[in-house]
DNA sequence: AATGCTTATGCAAAAAAATGAATATAAAAC
DNA sequence: GTTTTATATTCATTTTTTTGCATAAGCATT
């Protein structure tokens, strides 16, 4: 169960919050890495915690609705770093859209074309995103400590992802188009 | 349920055949892509007979048990080009690395400059054979029919999707190499 | 005044994926 | 001669993910 591994990083890289807080954290700057819906983290934190791994404190709040801080305990580091010890596997592509693009002639070539760009204008997006955060908390690598390396490391994946998909369609569209 | 349009593309692509045959095009050509496991891959064989997007042909053999060859049906065919106009939105990279990545700081060094390697050797090997299928199949471009330059876009994923890995592994080699 | 958005969490069901176990034969390797 | 690998499929269980529904209050907009 990766997700719970995902929320354990992110609590000790990002420090302590809520489980509403986490999905935005997902939803903001780990969306190009891992994505999770509220109901899968609010339970992945309770799983957490009753096994030890995270411990909570419950913010009372009046104008709003109590909230729970997550916390990863020193079980929990232990077991990230044992985690981290353990070889993986690499995951494929998983990608609807490899398999729109192998059957590709059975619809009209507009029609991906316009998927095809419309793919590409989201990468382009996320990639600014990226790279505007690259620029502004990485201009000075050698000056990082290991655990900034660390996460640039994480930021570089994602930038060469988007990089990468959004010269994928710029290929595929130049490819179709050019056909006959 | 994408799994069962890889299949459907499949049957179509590179025709009819069983879910032994399924499950091994998922371990040599679709391996990047997707991955299926072969109970996953008869069960949804059957679920799409049931729904009538693909008829089977029961063969008897005398040496070996007997194969349900599967074909698409022309509802199935009309199906997939139905799903294939609808967007799709961009999966994650969802990668268990990623994560080790973050709180790499967390365990010594050697051990993950030895997993980084590990996965870089992974990914070379997959590259060169993905490479070798671009020189051998796809060396004359402009000469190839529609579907043959869909089926090279989908190659030209998995190369490029490969060569990325590769690239950032060595970047993040170097980097944390060149740490302190 | 009504509508929708943000904060904050949960329960339940269905679908999908992963894991474990089973059957049966034949050919190939040790 | 015995073990392993390949052919060919199925059932059952657990885990993970997705989707729908529910609550509740403040704030901002129309």
């Amino acid at each position: 169960m990766a997700l719970s591994h995902a929320l354990l990083a992110s609590l000790l890289v990002d420090g302590p919050c809520s489980g509403y807080d986490m999905v935005k954290r997902f939803d903001e700057k780990i969306s190009c890495y891992w994505m999770a819906s509220h109901q899968q983290v609010y339970k992945a934190l309770r799983d957490l915690e009753s096994q030890g791994w995270v411990s909570s404190d419950t913010i009372t709040q009046t104008r709003r609705p109590n909230k729970n801080i997550y916390s990863v305990t020193r079980e929990g580091t232990e077991q990230l770093a044992h985690w981290v010890l353990t070889p993986s596997e690499p995951t494929t592509i998983r990608e609807d859209l490899m398999i729109k693009t192998q059957v590709g002639f059975l619809v009209p070539r507009p029609a991906i074309i316009e998927e095809l760009k419309r793919r590409h204008g989201i990468h382009l997006t996320n990639l600014e995103v990226l790279k505007t955060i690259e620029q502004q908390e990485f201009f000075d690598l050698p000056s990082l400590t290991i655990e900034a390396k660390f996460h640039y490391l994480t930021l570089r994946r994602g930038i060469r992802f988007e990089s990468d998909w959004v010269a994928w369609c710029e290929e595929a569209i130049a490819l179709i188009e050019a056909h006959e």
